[in-house]
DNA sequence: CACCACCCCTGGACGC
DNA sequence: TGCGTCCAGGGGTGGT
């Protein structure tokens, strides 16, 4: 399941391959992949999808990727759970060729030739919206969003979580609290804090804050630098696995020996979402 | 506003 | 081999 480091690094994978391409023609397999978040007033048509623009830049907010071309116009991606953005070279075929909803035909230069973009969900979790400018999109979607977690300090941390008594495990997955945080890396995250995952989020503060600030850019940056975690259906631009999942030590370890005391990991449901953690290493009420 | 249950969806694991 | 059942879970929506 993509979470903020698969799509940091989707993003860099993609880069060299879409900046300045011309998008030459749009398929839209599933038109009901495009949703709109969007008001009256920035409403536009989602039909061209960018068609017959040339891409200028790529941008992450969270878990989201914005596609900007020339004019202004703007595809955000969303792949949730099983998405998964993948750029084919001219001549060559997708490993898998089900559950493609988009594709985007490119031209890119001499140099390059050509290809197309797909975007490929068996689950439909994901989504694509469009925005009439990278403004309309930052003012309305992502000023929902919490700061951005591989960056969080301390203080910002602490004013964030000042706003919820839920479990911090809760807190951690709330886009709106945090930006980019997954099932994953919130468990990783509070496994190297040291934080019992139902820890109030509101009474975290001092030291313990500061270490769950710490932890989480040091969870998030590794996996950046691991290529992602690559859960089941996580490939980049080109269609390669990450490798971070072979350095998790708690998510998807449950029973298994805790990496620090050797104590079987629990698990348990918290906000609806599997939760492992050590309740040796990890205690409630400090 | 805060919170939570519910819902969307398919593939893989597992039991018989 | 095949079939039914359960589970994984990001995030929007609507009810309390």
């Amino acid at each position: 399941m993509p979470e903020l480091p698969e799509i940091e690094h989707l993003k860099q994978s993609l880069l060299p391959l879409l900046i300045g391409a011309e998008v030459r023609q749009i398929r839209l397999h599933r038109p009901d992949i495009v949703r709109d978040f969007t008001n009256k007033s920035q409403r536009i048509t989602p039909k061209r999808l960018l068609k017959g623009q040339r891409i200028k830049e790529l941008t992450r907010r969270g878990k989201q990727l914005a596609i900007i071309s020339d004019d202004g116009s703007v595809v955000c991606v969303q792949l949730g759970m099983t998405g998964q953005l993948i750029f084919i070279p001219q001549g060559k075929k997708p490993q898998q060729s089900n559950h493609i909803h988009c594709t985007w035909q490119l031209a890119l230069d001499n140099f390059r030739g050509r290809g197309k973009l797909l975007f490929r969900d068996p689950r439909r979790f994901g989504c694509i919206s469009v925005y009439r400018s990278i403004e309309d999109l930052q003012t309305t979607r992502w000023a929902k969003l919490g700061p951005e977690s591989p960056t969080i300090t301390t203080k910002v941390l602490k004013q964030q979580l000042n706003r919820t008594i839920r479990p911090i495990k809760a807190a951690l997955l709330d886009q709106a609290i945090l930006a980019g945080v997954g099932n994953i890396y919130a468990d990783e995250a509070l496994f190297a804090a040291k934080l019992h995952p139902m820890t109030p989020a509101r009474s975290i503060e001092g030291k313990p804050c500061a270490n769950l600030a710490r932890s989480l850019r040091s969870v998030l940056k590794r996996a950046i630098a691991a290529g992602g975690s690559s859960i089941s259906d996580y490939v980049d631009g080109n269609g390669q696995t990450g490798s971070f999942s072979s350095k998790h030590k708690v998510y998807q370890r449950a029973g298994k020996p805790c990496v620090s005391c050797k104590a079987p990991l629990c698990r348990t449901t918290i906000a609806g979402r599997s939760t492992v953690y050590c309740e040796n290493c990890q205690k409630l009420n400090k």
